[in-house]
DNA sequence: TTTTTATACATAAATAAATTATGTATAATT
DNA sequence: AATTATACATAATTTATTTATGTATAAAAA
């Protein structure tokens, strides 16, 4: 979600991230701080995002972007969902897998 | 996976359900039974699932099927399941949910 | 005929990840 | 003046998976 997310914004600070899930899934999947900081911090050590750091509103926004090394892992990660709920929707409907 | 496999098939025990979901994803989901066993006792313990032992060549199957109120919840699991996907997609997509 | 693989169950230790609870701080709204 | 929204972050607890181990029979391979 991250990685995809991004992809297509370019440049995103946290909170932002937050509320975007929220919005497009019309509040149904929350991606709380607990899980979503961390992560974020994850995919810096990996090298896979990078941050700068913006003053808004007199609070200060962590930006993440995708580094070239994250972008090619944002493309796998999206192929790893799309096949990943292919194979289920393949367990839950009894259809084989297309391979 | 499980709840939808035993609405299906309406019997199936643990090692059947490993290779069935090996076989319907070409090998790359695979249901470690370290996952699968204590899984399929929470379901039991919950009252979604019921078990009987059956002799085949020798060794002792234990044979999982859903009971009423298993089957309800393996339609909801269904939804749930297809809810997220969509969600996903919706996030992945910058499509907002179709609510 | 001995060893390995397949079948069939199960649990324990270690690892991984999320939820829940806190904590700090500013701006906007009630 | 108090609450809500914005914005970051971490710690404790809970939950779940992976990996490792254990028992046992049948079939296949060496």
């Amino acid at each position: 979600m991250l990685l995809s997310l991004l992809e297509e914004k370019g440049r995103m600070y946290g909170y932002e991230i937050t509320q975007t899930v929220k919005q497009r899934t019309a509040g149904e999947i929350s991606l709380t701080e607990g899980a979503l900081y961390p992560s974020l911090h994850k995919l810096e050590a990996a090298g896979w995002v990078r941050t700068d750091k913006e003053k808004a509103n007199g609070r200060i926004r962590k930006y993440y972007s995708l580094t070239d090394k994250g972008l090619r892992e944002a493309t796998r990660a999206k192929q790893g969902w799309n096949s990943f709920a292919s194979q289920m929707q393949s367990i839950i409907t009894g259809l084989e897998y297309a391979h």
